[in-house]
RNA sequence: GCCUGAGUGGCGGAAUAGGUAGACGCACAGGACUUAAAAUCCUGCGAGAUUCAAACCUCGUGCCGGUUCAAUUCCGGUCUUAGGCACCA
C-alpha cells in the first residue's frame, strides 16, 4: 500500500472511533493543548504551521496515551483586514472568501493527520460566535471599562484605520509597514491602563518563556517616582511634573510640557505668544510618530511668554517651554528639567540658553551631563547624601510633609484602542441616541450582525465602511425608542482571539458564552503554543480579557495560559522568508505528496532546536523518509517474543526515558534521534522481536503516527497505538550488563577500559592501570590520587604538573 | 542607552547538579550492486604534526583571563549577533 492510502486508513479510523474526542464529562485528568489558531488566508497551510502543529500534536497524542483527557482544539481567526482586501479585489463577499479559504485550509490539515478534536471547530465571524464577543463587550462597558474619546491615535493611512499602540513596529504599521501619523479621532477605548499592574505581577503564575516574560515587562514599563506640584506665578493652578529623580529637584532650571497639553487652553488669555505656540502644536501634530521620536533629530521647542512656575524647594521661577520631546501620553505630560543629570535637558538648555545646576557630584557638567551616582550638592537638606535610594526617600518625605508632591508609579502601558474603521469585524454593539447618549444594545438582541452589502471600501474620512448603510444604522434607541444611530466602527481583529481558547471548552453553548462547568473541569491552557510576534500583542490582549472576566466572576483563574512556548520561523532554502516573489515557498501539500505526511512531520520535528529559526533543507525531509523506509524495513526481521531481545534491553529502557523526556519539554530532535540510535542498533541484528519492534513504533506513534499503526497491524504486534498506554521504563535496567568508560591521566583522555555493571571502584583503578597507554603517560611518577566517577571516568593524578 | 537570549565541524545540531566534545541527520569522498543512472547497502569524514600504514601526539566549543585533577558547562572581562523597550522624564 502507498503512503497516501495508508495515512487515510488511519485518519479515518482515528476519525469513526472519534479517538481524539475529548468529553466535558470525562472522570480522567485534563490536559489542555492549544495552538495559536490559524488566520485562513487564501494562500494556504505554510510549512511554518506544520512545525508548530505536528509539535503540539505529539504533545496531545502522547498524553492521551498517558491517560489524559485532552483537548486539542482547532478554529479560524477570520475577521480581519487581509479577507476584507481579498474581498475587495475579487469582488466577492468575505464571509465567502473566508468560507473557501477555510475550506482549502482544513483539506490541509487533515491530510496531516493531526489529532484535533473537529467537533469543536469554531471560525471567530460565526454570528453564534461573535454574539459573545459583543456580549463581553458589553461586560467591559457595564463595568466601565469600555469607553469612547476623541484623542490623538495612531492612524495609518494606507490601511485607512486606526491602530492600537501594540500594532506598531518603530513607527510603521506592523501589517503594511507604511509610517503611522497621528490622528485626532472618536475611538472606543478599553481600560488595560489600570490593569498594567495585574498584568505584570500575574506574569509570576504563569509558566512563559523568560524572553515572553521580558517582552510583556518592557511592554508594560513600569517606573517609579514621584509627582511635584509647581504652582503658576500669579495663579491657583498648578502644573504637575512626574519625576524617578525627585531628588534632583534642586537642579531644577525649566520645565517642559508636551505641546498637546491642555494647561496652554486653560491659561490662553495670559499667553503672549499663543500663535507660535499654536503653529508649534500643529507641526508637531503632522509629524509621523516616527519624526517625533527620532533621536537623532534637534531638539525644538518654544519658550511660553504669559507665565512661569515655581519650583516649590526654592521658590525659584523656572521659565517653561513647550517641545515634542514630551509625551502627552506618558506621566503627566510635563517635566521639570534639570540639565545638569539629563542627556534631553542638558542639549535643550545648551540650545535655549538656560542655566544648569549641578547637584550630583562626580562628573563635568561644562561638558557634558552627568547621570551616574554621587554626593548630593547644591541641595540644601540633601547636601551630603551618597545613596540615591536615600536622597529620593528624604525628598519624597518633605514633599509630602509640604503637601506638594507624592510618590508616584507610572506605567507605559495605555489603554487599547478599540474601533477599527472597516468592515470585515464585529460590529460594537453601541447605539447613540441623542437624548440618552450611549446605549448598549440590550443583551437579548445579540449578535448585531454585520448586513449583505456590496461595498467594503474603507473610506478617507475615517468612517468604517457601515456608516454609509444607512439602512442598518438608523435604529430607534433601546431606552426611549427615539430615532437613534449606530455604531459604525467594528472591533479589532484581536477581539476575537482574545478568549477563543475559553470557547472551545464548550463551543455550542447557546445559553453562555462557557459554561461555569467547563471552565472548572478545563481550567487553564496548559501548553500553548504560538509566534514570538505576539508576546506583546494576542498574549497580552487574552491575558487581559481574561483577567478582566476573572474580576467579575466569570473565569476561575486569574492567568488564562501555564507553559506558553514559541516556535522557530521557518525560512525558504536561501535563508530568506518564503514568498511568492521570492519563488522559495514550499507547499506542505507537495511534501505530503512527495514524501508522506509522516515524513513531513518527522522532517519538522527533526530540522532543529524547536524555538530556533531554521532554513528549510529538501535533503533533510529526504533524510527522514529515509528513516521511516528503514523502519519499515526492518518488519521482516521480527520473530515472536514477549521479551526484548538480551542486547537491546538497556538501550530500550534508556529509550523510553529519553523520549518521554524529551517530548514533555519539546527537545523533538533529541527524541528521534535517540529512535535513530535504537534503530542503527535494530539493523545490526538478526532478529529482533514482536516486543522490541513494538516499543519502538508506540514512541515513534506520536511523531509519525500513520506508518507506525500500520506496521503495528501488519505485524499483529497490539491493539492500535492510539488506544494504547505509553510505555514506562524499568530503572535498574539502565545500566548495561557491561560498557566502557573513560581513562584520565591528569584529565587528559588517555584510553578507555570495558567494565561491567559491579566492576567495583578499586577493581576500575586496577583495569586502568594496566592500559599501556596510561602505563607510557604515568612513567613511573608518584600518583598522588584517582578520582572515579561511576558510570564515566577514572582519573589518575600524577605529580608531574609544571 | 536599558532588558532578554544565542555564539560548537562544510551544514542542521548533540552533550551543561563540571567528567570520553562533535551524538543523530545532511552534504561530501571511496567502494558494492547495476549495461548505466536512481534507489539501497558498506567505509571514511574537526584542524594539524608524524607514519608505508596505524597506534600515538598537539590544538580545538566567539575572544582574553581565572577557579579545578578535569571547563562547551562555573566566575570576571570583552566582542559579535538575534529579539524586546526607548527623547518614557
Amino acid at each position: 500500500m502507498n503512503n497516501k492510502k495508508i495515512e487515510k486508513k488511519w485518519q479515518n479510523f482515528w476519525d469513526k472511533n472519534e479517538i481524539f474526542k475529548a468529553p466535558n464529562n470525562s472522570k480522567k485528568e485534563k490536559y489542555y493543548v492549544l495552538i495559536e489558531f490559524p488566520y485562513p488566508s487564501g494562500a494556504g497551510l505554510h510549512v511554518g504551521h506544520v512545525r508548530s502543529y505536528s509539535a503540539l500534536d505529539a504533545v496531545a497524542r502522547k498524553k492521551r496515551m498517558e491517560g489524559y483527557n485532552v483537548l486539542f482544539p482547532i478554529g479560524w481567526d477570520a475577521f480581519g483586514l487581509p479577507a476584507e482586501e481579498y474581498a475587495i479585489k475579487n469582488q466577492i463577499h468575505p464571509k465567502k472568501a473566508v468560507a473557501e479559504n477555510i475550506k482549502t485550509f482544513k483539506k490541509q490539515l487533515k491530510i496531516l493527520g493531526l489529532s484535533f478534536d473537529w467537533s469543536r471547530e469554531l471560525s471567530t465571524t460565526d454570528e453564534d460566535y461573535y454574539k459573545w464577543t459583543q456580549w463581553q463587550f458589553l461586560k467591559f462597558y457595564e463595568h466601565g471599562l469600555a469607553y469612547k474619546d476623541k484623542k490623538a491615535i495612531n492612524w495609518c493611512p494606507s490601511c485607512k484605520i486606526g491602530l492600537a499602540n501594540e500594532e506598531i513596529e518603530a513607527g510603521h504599521c506592523e501589517r503594511c509597514g507604511g509610517q503611522v501619523t497621528q490622528r485626532d479621532k472618536e475611538q472606543w477605548m478599553l481600560k488595560m491602563s489600570t490593569y498594567a499592574e495585574k498584568l505584570l505581577t500575574g506574569l509570576a503564575d504563569t509558566n512563559f518563556q523568560e524572553k515572553i516574560k521580558t517582552a510583556q515587562i518592557n511592554w508594560i514599563g513600569k517606573s517609579e517616582g514621584a509627582e511635584i506640584d509647581f504652582k503658576i506665578d500669579n495663579s491657583e493652578e498648578n502644573l504637575t511634573v512626574y519625576t524617578t529623580r525627585p531628588d534632583t529637584l534642586f537642579g531644577a532650571t525649566f520645565m517642559v510640557i508636551a505641546p498637546e497639553h491642555p494647561i496652554i487652553k486653560k491659561l490662553e488669555n495670559r499667553i503672549i505668544n499663543m500663535d507660535d505656540l499654536e503653529k508649534y502644536r500643529q507641526e508637531t501634530a503632522k509629524k509621523s510618530e516616527l519624526e517625533r521620536t527620532d533621536l537623532n533629530k534637534d531638539k525644538t521647542g518654544i519658550k511660553i511668554l504669559g507665565f512661569s512656575v515655581i519650583n516649590p524647594v526654592n521658590n525659584e521661577k523656572l521659565p517653561v517651554y513647550i517641545s515634542d520631546y514630551v509625551m502627552m501620553n506618558y506621566g503627566t505630560g510635563a517635566i521639570m528639567a534639570v540639565p545638569a543629570h539629563d542627556e534631553r535637558d542638558y542639549e535643550f538648555a545648551k540650545k535655549f540658553n538656560i542655566s544648569i545646576i549641578e547637584v550630583i557630584k562626580g562628573g563635568n557638567i561644562e561638558e557634558t551631563p552627568y547621570t551616574g551616582d554621587g554626593e548630593m550638592i547644591n541641595s540644601d537638606f540633601l547636601n551630603g547624601l551618597t545613596n540615591i535610594n536615600e536622597s529620593k526617600a528624604k525628598m519624597i518625605e518633605y514633599l509630602e510633609e509640604k503637601r506638594i508632591g507624592r510618590p508616584a508609579i507610572k506605567y507605559r502601558l495605555q489603554d487599547w484602542v478599540f474601533s477599527r474603521q472597516r468592515f470585515w469585524g464585529e460590529p460594537i454593539p453601541m447605539i447613540y441616541c441623542k437624548e440618552c447618549g450611549w446605549v448598549p444594545v440590550p443583551y437579548e438582541e445579540l449578535p448585531v450582525t454585520l448586513p449583505n452589502v456590496t461595498e467594503y471600501e474603507p473610506t478617507d474620512t475615517g468612517e468604517s465602511p457601515l456608516a454609509k448603510i444607512a439602512k442598518w444604522y438608523e435604529v430607534s434607541c433601546p431606552k426611549c425608542g427615539i430615532k437613534a444611530r449606530r455604531e459604525t466602527d467594528t472591533m479589532p481583529n484581536w477581539a476575537g482571539s482574545s478568549w477563543y481558547f475559553l470557547r472551545y471548552m464548550d463551543s455550542d453553548n447557546d445559553k453562555e458564552f462557557v459554561s461555569q462547568k467547563a471552565l472548572n473541569y478545563w481550567g487553564k491552557v496548559d501548553w500553548y503554543n504560538g509566534g514570538m510576534e505576539h508576546a506583546t500583542r494576542h498574549l497580552l490582549y487574552a491575558r487581559f480579557w481574561n483577567r478582566f472576566l476573572y474580576d467579575i466572576n466569570l473565569v476561575p483563574h486569574k492567568e488564562p495560559f501555564d507553559t506558553r512556548v514559541s516556535h522557530g520561523m521557518v525560512l525558504g532554502e536561501n535563508g530568506e522568508k518564503m514568498s511568492k516573489s521570492k519563488g522559495n515557498v514550499i507547499n506542505p501539500n507537495d511534501m505530503v505528496d512527495e514524501f508522506g505526511a509522516d515524513a513531513l512531520r518527522t522532517y519538522e520535528m527533526f530540522m532543529s532546536d524547536y524555538e530556533k529559526e531554521v532554513n528549510w533543507s529538501m535533503n533533510g525531509i529526504k533524510g527522514c523518509k529515509r528513516f521511516l523506509d528503514r523502519v519499515s524495513k526492518i518488519g521482516n526481521k521480527v520473530i515472536k517474543g514477549s521479551n526484548y531481545s538480551k542486547s537491546l534491553d538497556s538501550l530500550i529502557h534508556c529509550s523510553i526515558k529519553k523520549v518521554t523526556h524529551d517530548l514533555d519539554c519539546l527537545k523533538y530532535n533529541t527524541a528521534i534521534s535517540t529512535l535513530m540510535i535504537l534503530l542503527n542498533k535494530m539493523e545490526e541484528l538478526d532478529n529482533i522481536t514482536t516486543s522490541d519492534y513494538r516499543i519502538f513504533l508506540v514512541l515513534l506513534n506520536p511523531i509519525a503516527p500513520h506508518i507506525t499503526e500500520e506496521l503495528n497491524e501488519i505485524y499483529k504486534l497490539g491493539k492500535p497505538i492510539c488506544q494504547s498506554k505509553w510505555p514506562t521504563y524499568d530503572e535498574t535496567k539502565l545500566i548495561a550488563e557491561t560498557y566502557n568508560i573513560a581513562v584520565q591521566v591528569n584529565g587528559k583522555l588517555r584510553g578507555t577500559i570495558t567494565i561491567n555493571k559491579d566492576t567495583t571502584e578499586k577493581e576500575m583503578v586496577k583495569l586502568a592501570m594496566k592500559e599501556d597507554n596510561v602505563i607510557k603517560h604515568i612513567n613511573g611518577q608518584e600518583i598522588i590520587k584517582t578520582i572515579v566517577i561511576k558510570g564515566k571516568i577514572v582519573n589518575i593524578v600524577i605529580k608531574d604538573q609544571k
